[in-house]
DNA sequence: AATGTCTGTCAGTAATGACTGACATTATAA
DNA sequence: TTATAATGTCAGTCATTACTGACAGACATT
């Protein structure tokens, strides 16, 4: 029933499905749905509770790093990603329709606020070990992460826009980069 | 009129707002909104109608670049956030609401698709004239569009989500590091 | 004065959609 | 088997909403 709901409310929107529809495409009557949620809103309410990654995020963090900058940034990555992408229809929800659920924007933000607490820790730490020339570790995080962000957002709305580019490409080259530019000389 | 469709439905989406809102926010009856605009659906095409800057920044390309990478950086970086502020709340419209214009989805993906191959074409250029180290062009072309992408978007939605971080920052870091990466060694 | 254009008012239609209540049906567990 | 809980059916309520038609006043042009 939930499943149901995030895909349609995904797709059309909250103001764009009808309980009919949820209901049907779960298999079940209209009533049942308001029987176990009571509301519409309540529906979506227990459907955007799932969402949640800073505590997965910082597991990986304190465990999953081998402190040599190429090869944590791809996996920091893919981490990234992998999340994202398994509540891809909840973050859709929430850039659609967060007006609906007071409260769960400010929420919802918390997660990518502890993610660039945990990056920029991390780039300190490479920058003391003396692995890295981090200058400026705060931004340098927050501007990895937005690259990271655009990437998704873009693969989330646009699919495949740009002809011949694919996201572990991207992954790959935004590494690159920031590797690049933050070995020490 | 348009003005108040487009404020509204920027906030609240297309289903989340009546016409009797809309042409009370701008001061007309909602009589008049029918007569000028037949449906509310022909009321959206008209407000997205306004929508494009490919051309804008072909004109951008072709003029304003003086061939030194770190302030042509900059000022690509500059014009892009220009552009999409400028047209803030159509963006939000297309991203919450694209179900509902057929057609338009295709049409507003055009505009990023070019801005790709025009700043492709820059760091070709950039590389022939032995000006900058492109190893793959068209992905950090691609790459260096993800993060403004990624820093807009958080901005939209976001708003000042992290403190002490603002866009201004922002571009200047995400320049620094495209500058240092592919810098002639 | 006459005409056309633009706008507002008001009342109304037809459809939709969230939600409820009464009652029957099925499945489960004792 | 029987008691209990979950589900379906169906009819219906009530509010909302896109959209229309009839009519009237404001304004400019001729």
């Amino acid at each position: 029933m939930l499943h149901a709901a995030i895909d349609l409310i995904s797709e059309k929107g909250y103001n764009g499905v009808t309980t009919q529809e949820i209901a049907a495409a779960a298999g079940l009557s209209e009533k049942t749905l308001f029987r176990h949620f009571g509301s519409k809103q309540n529906l979506l309410e227990s459907a955007l509770e799932r969402f949640q990654y800073a505590e997965e995020m910082r597991v990986f963090f304190s465990g999953k790093l081998v402190w040599e900058l190429e090869s944590d940034l791809l996996s920091i990555s893919k981490k990234y990603h992998e999340i994202m992408n398994r509540d891809r229809k909840l973050i859709q929800i929430a850039i659609q329709d967060e007006g609906h659920i007071p409260g769960f924007k400010e929420r919802r933000l918390q997660h990518p606020r502890q993610l660039l607490t945990f990056l920029t820790e991390y780039f300190n730490k490479m920058n003391e070990k003396g692995m890295a020339a981090c200058s400026n570790p705060a931004m340098q995080a927050f501007t990895f992460m937005m690259a990271q962000y655009g990437a998704f957002i873009n693969d989330l709305e646009a699919g495949n826009n740009y002809p011949g580019i694919s996201l572990d490409q991207f992954i790959q080259e935004n590494v690159k980069i920031f590797v690049k530019s933050l070995s020490i000389p």
